[in-house]
DNA sequence: ACTTTATGTAAAATATACTTTACATAATGG
DNA sequence: CCATTATGTAAAGTATATTTTACATAAAGT
């Protein structure tokens, strides 16, 4: 699994302590998820995409072997 | 969390079983998560999603209190 | 009636997401 | 310089997803 968060975190200028907030988890849930220590639940990528405004697909992308 | 997996599950004529060897998960993974017990990860809403040819947020919405 | 197929359910075990706490570092502003 | 802010990382603990096995049931076909 690939994702952009850091991405999008980036355009919507949020610190990762601020993106958590929003999405009411830890820092080191987005520091790890953001650098592709662990795939989160959909309800965290629903919460994410929608917050950024674009779909889960466009914010994760599974690769050949997931 | 709601789903629709049940919905395209019948519309794509698959059984619980097909679906799970599908995107290797167990028969009771699908199930399970079918009737709401549990939230799957990313990585099986995307499998899932694409398998049907829908978005995972047509698959998955999000409830008030999740 | 009997067998098979699809589904619901449940308990125990294992894997993994997520939290909490903590420390290190580089960048920035006083 | 010193304090603060943002990030990376790591270890231990807790919560939850997923597997495995198993049993029950209803529907459908023979």
């Amino acid at each position: 699994m690939k994702n952009k968060i850091k991405i999008h975190r980036a355009i919507h200028n949020l610190t990762q302590e601020e993106l958590a907030n929003k999405i009411c988890v830890s820092r080191q849930t987005i520091n790890t998820m953001e650098s592709g220590k662990y795939i989160p639940s959909t309800a965290l990528s629903l919460k994410m995409a929608k917050l950024f405004g674009v779909s889960v697909e466009e914010l994760f992308q599974l690769e050949r072997g997931d």
